[in-house]
DNA sequence: TAATTAGTTTGTTCATACAACCAACTCACA
DNA sequence: TGTGAGTTGGTTGTATGAACAAACTAATTA
């Protein structure tokens, strides 16, 4: 969980991270804990303890209740949550999600902006007014800590690579949002998003590696490894949508996997077949649920190759657990189970759990403040558990 | 590059690996240079070289020359090669594949033993005797230090997990020869092999992030991420002979990438149009240098799928470098263009440079000594560049 | 009051840094 | 060709400061 040490003076460093490391995964925690835990002497992690005390990120909780056997109360200790907050945002092809968290990465509050055929330039300037309410209504120490971007294309060095279904305008969103407001700023996609949300906040820190399924608009997939974000070479690793799937093998012509199993995908098939343009997904879950003949038939082929992308994904990754980011199944629930079936028919393998992520946006947001808290308070290399904040 | 550390003594063990790694990646090399690579001050360097003195695993090389400038001569330390060596065995179908290899991984001996047809009860005796003959011959230090085996199958915790083309009857290898011979025993899968000598033995230590496509009796991939092989949660990361390939999108059976473009596939597709049952790859390699029609047309699908899986991997693991660990493509190098110029057309993003490997068996044996010597060094989280050896 | 636990204080340890040193070399110049 | 100034590699003795250990105080239970 750490860096390169090589003198004392780079140890001391690293053993004041992996205290507040423990202190923020285990708040509230006493300082006699904290030394079993990391099997420092106690005079040790007083120490440095106070270093972190004086830097203001961490904060006594009062005393905490003694020992059943008689004993000293114990100082808890907490991440002190007044210390400022981070922002995050989610570029959605209709809405500009928007969420402001504490440093230990509990939710202050969520909104979501219109934005549904509007240029860059103008989101940016919702994006401004979004940055100084927040700074209007906030009593925090510091304030504005870090801003995060989910992004619904590749990222590479922190800039969009690839967007799809936004144009960029050369707009260097990090460069621009980082001049002016002074703090980290972070762009990462958005199936990365989900799945370090699934690492950091919802108990699969437990997990070494893990595969999120991003299904919107296109497909993609976010890579944990060895419990860190894989992002390939060019910020292009999990990028299942482009793959290959009907091949030239039996002389058919080739089809990348996004061209029919993608939501956009979906949503023309049916409109295709209903020869109607204004198609969307709200309108393909109301068909299906009002079993639509034509939706089923669309939604059962879904299925089946949806499955088959579960299935590949194991094969390529062996992950210990896939999760699913997609709106469309959010709403139609019932189409997960035929899935997992499908898929476990497949496999040669012992199947691995499928597991649907709850809020796609939330997930994508919380994963995002995850990483930028993380940069915020120089604890990039460490595990941090987000979830029982 | 390192592990955690925590305390002084964690401290000074490091520091101690990280010069053995110094010296191994750079040797011969004087002590003013480890120091000012390491950043560490030249008086620690000498302390701690000291050790590995005594250890005997480095020794001095005599003196270099002297700048031109004037200044003392540098006295020139290297890894000692008669501290001991390390044995390593390849599996294949129909020869056992022997290297031995010294401590810096320089080749002290290859051969091969027949065993088709072969029980692996059998073949283990052809181990023994080779293990016996390499210690007789020895003049070493301390002898046998570790040996490898290299598995056609998935390896997991040091056990043969899933194994196609060899019954395993039970035998527990690792243990085995773990007892029998005192020394590390490690075994790994032959495409995670190649991987692992593409980084360490060929310049691929440049390179963050690579994948091996391995193609002999099935297909599997060898995965190199952040410089790290990556096994997945049960050794089944890069099964992507397993992938389906042709969906039931289009009502198709499915089919596996392996059942149509693995080399046993090729044989038997061929097989069936000569109808002769006695096809080899010997025999579909001369077929097709007798520009055979039949050959032909096989082998043009064959570099088609192959493309493919080459496009997928790309859009899955998203390398610097994808190497091709492939006999018949080694005996058949005119398949080679074909086959990157396909990919090329069939790629959206750039397209990654495709590099053959030159011998696959030399290949999979020193991938295996590359591991097992980390082990034997206690370099394990070290990068070790054997190339120049 | 004895036992127990949390946290502090004081002094020790020892791995690395530092600086001054010695050793051995080159080269210019006489 | 001999000498010494300058340079580089390596050693030695000392200083620093991080973690540690042990003895302490503080505050609790039974």
């Amino acid at each position: 969980m750490a860096g390169d040490v090589k003198n004392r003076e780079e140890l001391h460093e690293q053993n004041i991270r992996a205290i507040l490391a423990e202190v923020f995964n285990q708040q509230p925690i006493a300082r006699v804990d904290i030394s079993k835990n990391l099997s420092l002497n106690k005079s040790t992690v007083s120490a440095l303890y106070f270093d972190l005390k004086e830097r203001g990120v961490v904060s006594e909780l009062g005393e905490g209740q003694a020992s059943t056997s008689g004993g000293r109360k114990p100082v808890l200790i907490a991440i002190n949550n007044r210390y400022g907050f981070t922002i995050n945002f989610d570029f959605g092809y209709r809405h500009l999600h928007i969420m402001r968290n504490d440093i230990s990465g509990g939710i202050l509050d969520y909104s979501q902006a219109d934005v549904e055929g509007l240029r860059l330039s103008e989101i940016v300037q919702i994006i401004d007014e979004a940055i100084h309410d927040a700074r209007r209504n906030d009593r925090s120490e510091h304030g504005l800590l870090g801003i995060s971007f989910a992004i619904h294309g590749t990222v590479h060095n922190n800039q969009v690579t690839y967007s799809p279904f936004m144009d960029m305008e050369g707009i260097d969103l990090a460069n621009v949002f980082e001049t002016k407001y002074q703090v980290p700023v972070l762009l990462e996609n958005e199936a990365n998003l989900s799945a370090v949300y699934e690492r950091d906040f919802n108990d699969g820190h437990a997990l070494n590696n893990a595969v999120t399924v991003s299904i919107h608009r296109g497909i993609g997939a976010g890579i944990i490894v060895n419990k860190e974000l894989y992002h390939g070479d060019h910020g292009e690793a999990g990028e299942i949508g482009r793959s290959v799937i009907i091949g030239s093998a039996l002389g058919q012509t080739m089809m990348k996997v996004e061209d029919f199993c993608s939501e956009e995908a979906i949503i023309s098939q049916l409109g295709q077949i209903k020869a109607s343009q204004a198609l969307d997904r709200q309108s393909v879950v109301e068909l299906y649920n009002q079993h639509d003949e034509d939706a089923v038939t669309v939604l059962n082929g879904f299925i089946r190759n949806i499955a088959m992308i579960i299935s590949n994904v194991q094969n390529n990754y062996d992950p210990a657990t896939i999760f699913i980011n997609s709106p469309l199944i959010e709403e139609l629930p019932s189409l997960l189970p035929p899935i997992t079936d499908h898929y476990q028919k497949m496999t040669k393998s012992n199947p691995v759990p499928i597991k649907m992520i709850a809020d796609s946006h939330a997930a994508t947001l919380q994963g995002g403040c995850a990483l930028i808290t993380r940069q915020v308070l120089d604890l990039e290399n460490f595990e941090l558990n987000f979830s029982a904040k």
